[in-house]
RNA sequence: CGGCGUGUGGCUGAACGGUAAAAGCGCCGUCCUGAUAAGGCGGUGGGGAAGUUUCCCGCGUGCGUUCGACUCGCACCGCGCCGACCA
């Protein structure tokens, strides 16, 4: 058993850094010693006096668990975090949660339907407070760095203050504004409901095509149909598209207008003589109501369509969105002869007092007693419900208020702050660009209980709405200092937050009434960038915002809105976002598919770090994938760096800094990869800095794969086995080996802090985590790159010889084998400058080198001679060293340093 | 229906308008057993003649611009995000 032996005086790699890491069961043993060295306050210490970066964070909303989009974007932004700490910044970050608004509120509700504001309220927050925590707990599970013990909450009072400061800063500005606007209404429930609070179910209405008589031409009719003949009474306007085809047609001595491919089933007899016309043409008639006493005009609009009806759409501003913005957009008034029970009002005339489903049937009558209708039929369509008490819902004109878009230039403002933005990728400022030109005044209130109250005051004797600066700030003090928050509006009469003995301006009335109405909970969120970041910070604007790309539609805009009516600057200076995960085919990740991975069964299975290396690893610029093969794929990934990491640390345990040969003295493969080195570490910062981290962790993962486990440690391992403990040539490669694992660790930590961080404890080299990264410094030497490039590429052919030699049964490993080259030129040259060292770089037992006077040729047969029992080289003689039979340098090595191992 | 994106081998993904399938992974084969639940080396798109040397087709589909298109333009299809879904 000389071998075993023998065995012992080899330099062996030694490391507590195990294989595998079993993550799953480390990372929150690792969790726990960041808490309890509060490594977030280290390092935020450590750059107490460095530039800042602040990434701001967008509130994820405190309702369920975490998924995987959430995963993905909060790993990005600990990313960015984490690198910008390693490139010297102070880098921040207050992690949010945003926690008002309707999901929560209808998950509070549900099993209790009843109960005041105030206990609603409460249960809201209580139900937002459960899922803040278990949020929490998820996010630091993904190793996210922040300030999670304290993050900003948009309920609570401080915020919330925040919140209403800013909103009286904008009520003083004149952007707010009270105006009335189509909601879809429950008339039993009394109450505006949310989209999300209506199903769509069958239902039978009638459907009636009526004539409306024109201004000035008699006996002619314009020809409209509805399936709401209640809203009849709010008529005020009739639309056409101005790009489709009428007719006028000849109908028993009357002339119809109508669409022309509408015609027929409008109750045109065929063959009706007809002339056709251009929408466009009917855009100046005016016409008489069928039944109220008043005109009304012809205006063009694109969203007729001849899908159903006349091509004549009956408008009504107060009962419909489309009618609503027409409405605006020609200046017609918000007419809504509808009570908040559904009752039509005296505006309704004869049909006063009755609901609006009893009216239909009456105004039918009433049209077909004065020959106004054309045809009565009865149609089965999708009609919303409500989804509390299924009763049909109504759109009905409420007051509400607005945030107006173009006060003050605003719009403008808006676009010309987005054109100066650095938006990642560049395509997103198109896209938020066309969204905020076409945005409509912004509705910021709600009729929900779970928000921020609008703090307005109604006058009870003329019922006049007031919003005013002092009001909100009473509200916003009393917020502060009370931590029932907001909550203090409900509970307290509203003259507790007027001036004393304020009247109304209007009628000197001295009652008042509070407004119940909310804040949109975009308001919330959109003042995060004062509400938190400047509060806590003092610091405005922020470097980055980095969410997901449906932002730009939401955070991101409405972030923008109020932050340019506020201060005439854009919150961000830099935005950022990503695309959406997709399951592994591409398609969208659903329950019912059964396709959806989870945060948390990755983190549980293979650790946070493996999901960071996917989020790390794809191109988020569009959507990503994620399904079983491309989290093997990074599960191996994983392996293969971690296993570099190992190997580093394992050769480098008898090595220590003062053991370093200088920078000029190296060998040549050490000053190789050193330079190898510098570029890897070039191109991941500028990776870095460009927010492309799948080109970071590609190329991170060629450098182990490629550089070091395919060439240059493959190569070293004959000397830093077999070579004495102190030799020169030994402690040169441990020289450069230090410098690659210190620079791989720190290149690594932004995307796998925990593995980093073990192996810097495994190393007990503490110091790296707060290091800054900096690229060796050392001088390109491009001679000596492109002598290793023929070396390389010498290598990569003798490889190709050795296995077919391999494959022949000539030999087995590499070492079995002698290499004789011929050839010339520069590579020639390149070759013989490294004679010596060719058989360890080709890892072969010996090389001839000869001139060629033509093309290179390489032999490659079966070494002769003996095997040294120590490196496992084939030599011409061994020397007998007891215990065994070795080569010249393997004796030397044991007589120098007889007790090595 | 509209706006904005996106589409390259099994996977992640490269490619100034100029030789596509870089590199890596996976897979297959093989060596080693001193990184060992590791590591090295080699091979690996499809179809057709053919066989170790050539030829054709292949960057979602189809047109177009160009001497030349993965790259530019148009249309269509698939997928995704954001909206509009109505009188």
């Amino acid at each position: 058993m000389a071998e075993s032996k023998l065995s012992g005086t080899v330099l062996l790699p030694k490391t507590s850094f195990a294989m595998r890491g079993q993550m799953a069961r480390q990372e929150p043993l690792r969790l726990e010693a960041w808490a309890r060295r509060d490594v977030y306050a280290k390092l935020r210490a450590a750059r107490k006096n460095a530039p800042a970066f602040y990434l701001h964070d967008g509130p994820p909303y405190a309702n369920g668990n975490i998924h995987i989009g959430h995963a993905l974007n909060k790993i990005l932004k600990d990313i960015v975090v984490r690198y910008k700490f390693s490139r010297g910044f102070d880098a921040p970050y207050l992690p949010g949660w945003d926690c008002h608004g309707l999901p929560i509120e209808l998950k509070a509700l549900e099993g209790r339907p009843g109960g005041d504001k105030l206990s609603i309220r409460k249960a809201c927050r209580a139900y937002a407070e459960k899922y803040l925590s278990i949020q929490r707990e998820e996010f630091k599970r993904l190793g996210i760095l922040g300030e999670f013990e304290n993050p900003y909450v948009t309920m609570n009072p401080a915020y919330q203050a925040g919140i209403l400061e800013g909103l009286a800063n904008l009520v003083e500005r004149g952007f707010i504004a009270r105006a009335e606007k189509p909601v879809l209404w429950c008339a039993r429930c009394r109450t505006a409901l949310a989209d999300a609070e209506v199903e769509y179910e069958e239902d039978e209405t009638p459907a009636i095509t009526v004539k409306f008589p024109v201004d000035g031409e008699s006996k002619t009719f314009l020809l409209i149909w509805t399936t709401t003949p209640w809203t009849l009474p709010a008529n005020l306007a009739v639309a056409v598209n101005p790009e489709a085809r009428y007719v006028r047609a000849k109908v028993g001595g009357e002339t119809w207008i109508v669409a022309e491919s509408r015609a027929g089933v409008s109750g045109v007899p065929a063959g009706a003589e007809a002339e056709t016309l251009k929408g466009s043409d009917l855009t100046s008639l005016t016409y008489r109501h069928p039944f109220a006493a008043r005109t009304g005009r012809v205006f063009p609009a694109g969203f007729v369509t001849l899908d159903a009806g006349t091509g004549l759409v009956h408008i009504a501003p107060g009962h419909g969105d489309e009618d609503f913005q027409l409405g605006r957009k020609v200046g017609l008034p918000t007419f809504c002869p509808v009570d908040a029970a559904g009752k039509l009002t005296a505006d309704a005339g004869e049909f006063a007092g009755r609901s609006v489903f009893d009216a239909n049937p009456a105004i039918i009558d009433k049209l077909e007693s004065s020959g106004s209708l054309v045809k009565h039929e009865k149609m089965t369509h999708s009609y919303p419900h409500c989804w509390r008490c299924k009763k049909p819902v109504i759109f009905r004109a409420t007051p509400q208020w607005f945030l107006k878009v173009d006060h003050e230039d605003l719009r403008k403002k808006m676009l010309a702050a987005i054109s100066r933005i650095r938006w990642v990728p560049a395509a997103g400022e198109k896209r938020i660009a066309g969204m905020v030109e076409s945005r409509p005044d912004w509705c910021i209130s709600r009729q929900r209980a779970w928000g921020v109250p609008i703090p307005a005051v109604h006058c009870e004797s003329c019922g006049k709405a007031h919003l005013r600066p002092d009001v909100i700030r009473n509200l916003a003090g009393r917020c502060s200092a009370d931590p029932a928050g907001a909550d203090v509006w409900f509970s307290d009469s509203p003259s507790a937050f007027l001036p004393a003995g304020w009247t109304c301006p209007d009628c000197g009335g001295a009652k008042f009434r509070r407004e119940e109405d909310i804040l949109d909970v975009w308001f919330d969120s959109g003042m995060s960038h004062v509400a938190a970041l400047e509060k806590r910070y003092g610091v405005w604007p922020a470097d980055l915002y980095l969410e997901g790309s449906d932002q730009h539609r939401g955070w991101f805009q409405l972030s923008l809105l109020v932050a340019i009516a506020l201060k005439g600057h854009a919150p961000f200076r830099q935005v950022l976002t990503h695309g959406f995960v997709m399951d592994g085919e591409g398609r969208k990740m659903s329950k019912s598919i059964g396709n959806v991975v989870t945060p948390q069964e990755i983190v549980q299975q293979h650790g946070a770090d493996v999901l960071r290396l996917w989020a790390a690893s794809c191109d988020y610029s569009g959507d990503v994938r994620l399904g079983p093969a491309i989290l093997a794929e990074t599960v191996d990934t994983y392996r293969r760096i971690r296993n570099t990491i190992r190997f580093l640390l394992g050769v480098l345990f008898d090595f220590e800094p003062r053991m370093a040969i200088p920078a000029p003295d190296l060998d040549p493969i050490d000053r190789y990869l050193l330079g190898r080195l510098v570029v890897l570490t070039r191109e991941c910062l500028a990776g870095y800095d460009d927010y492309d981290f799948s080109a970071v962790s590609r190329r991170l993962r060629n450098f182990c794969a490629e550089d070091l486990s395919g060439f240059y440690l493959d190569v070293l391992k004959d000397r830093l086995y077999c070579d004495a403990a102190d030799s020169k040539r030994r402690r040169s490669s441990q020289t450069v080996l230090w410098t690659a694992c210190e620079q791989i660790l720190q290149l690594i930590t932004p995307i796998l802090p925990f593995t980093a961080d073990e192996a810097m404890e495994s190393w007990n080299r503490p110091d790296l985590a707060t290091a800054e990264i900096r690229p060796p410094q050392v001088a390109p030497d491009e001679e000596l790159e492109q002598v290793f490039g023929h070396l390389l590429r010498v290598r990569k052919d003798v490889n190709l010889k050795i296995e077919e030699c391999r494959k022949s049964g000539q030999i087995g490993g590499s070492l079995d084998a002698r290499v004789s080259i011929r050839t010339a030129g520069d590579e020639g040259s390149a070759l013989r400058m490294f004679e010596s060292s060719l058989p360890e770089i080709l890892i072969v037992s010996s090389v001839e080198l000869s001139n060629s006077a033509g093309d290179r040729d390489i032999r490659v047969g079966r070494v002769s001679g003996e095997k040294c029992e120590r490196c496992w080289k084939y030599v011409p003689a061994r020397i007998a060293a007891p215990p065994g039979l070795i080569c010249a340098r393997c004796a030397g090595v044991l007589d120098s340093a007889p007790g090595q191992a």
